[in-house]
DNA sequence: CACTTTTCCCAAAACGTTTTGGAAAAATGA
DNA sequence: TCATTTTTCCAAAACGTTTTGGGAAAAGTG
């Protein structure tokens, strides 16, 4: 039966159902056990090397490959990690998410895990869809993003000692791996940058409460405010809602401006962009000349658009691949503790970021 | 030593890792065997409906589920369905692809299956993730997206005989199973709208060749010309780039208007909003007054853009959703050719779509 | 009451690996 | 030469399910 399945195998991709070939058949082919096939493969050093070569040789020619299903069983591991995302809390425009997702996904091959996905329509479902993966066995460990200030999720899986890294941070006082970007510096930078073009009315159009990430947002504007010896006038802070980033956006980019004192310069997620630019020009507001314009990501609207506008712009890329770096030591043991990263955010300047007219 | 495990089981989250029970466990709880307990909770016939009852109860009350891996391993099926996207090549831009993903996600779910994602850079990376997942024994299909008129990877899995669904079609005599839009009925639709209005010079700024979506487009528009008795003017068709939809769109719109008889109506697809508007507003063009527009995908932009864009509508969530039903079928064996479907695109009339001034 | 059928349950095998715990063969040391 | 160590291999167990192929008890039948 062995040998009907091996005459067919005359070569690669014969039209044949792709009849792969297992490990005791690969053994019985070279006259040896499961056992030192494996072990050699394994690299083992009780395994000669002329056999281990031998071992090799045939693998390669026989298009060998140990199923994965029965490696995860035996090891007790799924290799595996998990990942939630909510598309409706649009956190996640453009590209920014999707190079998150690329630098997890071809570091996640490397490191020899799976990437599986889950699409959440609100809280709720991300809570479900996380507990399936979780209490399923269907991961080793999560990636979190989109973190909240008080984060059931984070609870959850500490309670259960299950690994995880975080793609930002939130309040909780145990210790665990996070990557997050220096959201606060970032603020702090794009602030003392328009105050030192000597901008004196700053408004910050905030992401919404509740989320973590707005709350470093605030900080850094709050302190770069400070240290460029400005006022903090709190007419000038207003938050949009992720249901609607636009659409909030938008309404509060009017509002800003029925101020006696408007501002002469917005700080503002690049994901406001279409809301604030359509507000500025409903006010006959030229963005960039008559105010300045630093927004946080580099979406692509942000460098087509006439004028272009300057941004905070975080390597999500990078960030995705860190995590990636360091959830299998989590898993393997290692105090989460010790994994927390805050990378630096880099200013780019283009043309909404000029002094006051 | 089951018992120790048991007796720590007071309840749910009492803060211990969790600790889950299987099968052998729950069957000895039960003084049952293994056998029982599984057929039990599988509702086979052969199974008194009493103790299937003590069964399931026990289930619940311990948390029981099985593990995936186990089952998979037993039943030789992966449970796992595969997908890769390239950004790269952005067709996803926005909330489109979330919204495939979402359909996608959420229903597979209900099918008992997961989803692994890749992310891949390039047309090579994208076939070489696919070959992992597939001659890696990772999946029971695949999912594709992104079809190119030649698509080696259709040709790659119907050579192997892999259960695949496209998101698209492709040129190939073999049945395969498919979810499209039906491109060219939208474009054919959008194109006599226009005409009908009393648009006689409409462009089509389309897609890249090279991938299919773009033929339907084309013959959409063609055939909605002739059907409206207007010529056809090859001045008046240009294609932009993947790898840069704003920067290629925007050129080719200044091009469009270089012609001595201009077009006052542009197809295309809202992918490449950014650079159409951009050229337009260079060459002082008031989108919808004096050009009028129409474009596929209804991308936020398109609704929160002044005027608002006019747009033809794929509903991708739905369509996703489509393919999950349909997988499973062709993974069971059924014949793929029984699933083709064709969506209907509906047409959104906004701003941008008014008579010529 | 003897026989057949139905109901209900289970032991063992199987899925394809890796790991455990040797054991035989070869090499080394005296 | 014999004892000891090293090298090289392997049989069996294990991972946690589901499926196969009965088998015993209960119920139905004459």
């Amino acid at each position: 039966m062995f040998l009907e399945q091996s005459g067919n195998r005359i070569g690669f991709g014969e039209g044949f159902k792709s009849m792969t070939i297992n490990l005791k058949q690969l053994s019985k082919l070279l006259k040896l056990s499961p056992t030192t096939v494996s072990r050699a493969l394994a690299d083992y050093p009780d395994v000669s090397a002329k056999t281990r070569a031998r071992v090799k040789q045939m693998a390669i020619q026989q298009g060998y490959q140990p199923n994965p299903v029965a490696r995860r069983l035996q090891k007790g591991k799924t290799e595996t990690i998990g990942i939630v995302i909510t598309p409706e809390q649009n956190y996640f425009s453009d590209t920014f998410f999707i190079d998150l997702l690329s630098g997890i996904s071809n570091q996640i091959t490397r490191a020899g895990y799976e990437l599986i996905l889950g699409v959440a329509s609100d809280e709720e479902h991300e809570m479900q869809s996380m507990r399936r993966m979780v209490e399923g066995k269907r991961v080793d460990g999560m990636i979190l993003t989109l973190i909240r200030e008080q984060d059931p999720r984070v609870g959850y899986l500490l309670d259960r000692d299950f690994p995880f890294v975080l793609y930002g941070r939130t309040r909780e006082t145990r210790p665990y791996a996070f990557v997050d970007m220096d959201g606060k510096q970032a603020f702090e930078k794009a602030c003392t940058y328009l105050a030192g073009l000597g901008h004196r009315r700053i408004a910050l159009l905030n992401g919404e409460p509740g989320f973590m990430f707005p709350v470093g947002c605030r900080e850094g504007y709050e302190s770069g405010l400070f240290l460029s010896g400005l006022e903090l006038d709190p007419d000038l802070i207003r938050e949009w809602k992720h249901k609607d980033p636009s659409q909030s956006s938008y309404r509060w980019t009017l509002e800003l401006f029925k101020n006696d004192n408007p501002p002469t310069a917005i700080l503002f997620q690049t994901e406001a962009f279409n809301g604030i630019f359509k507000g500025l020009d409903e006010l006959d507001l030229q963005p960039g000349k008559d105010v300045a314009l630093i927004g946080y990501d580099d979406l692509e609207i942000a460098r087509i658009h006439r004028p272009s506008l300057s941004v905070l712009r975080p390597q999500a890329r990078e960030a995705g691949q860190r995590m990636v770096n360091i959830l299998p030591e989590v898993i393997k043991g290692e105090d989460p503790g010790k994994f927390q990263e805050i990378h630096q955010v880099e200013m780019v300047i283009r043309e909404t970021s000029l002094p006051p007219s």
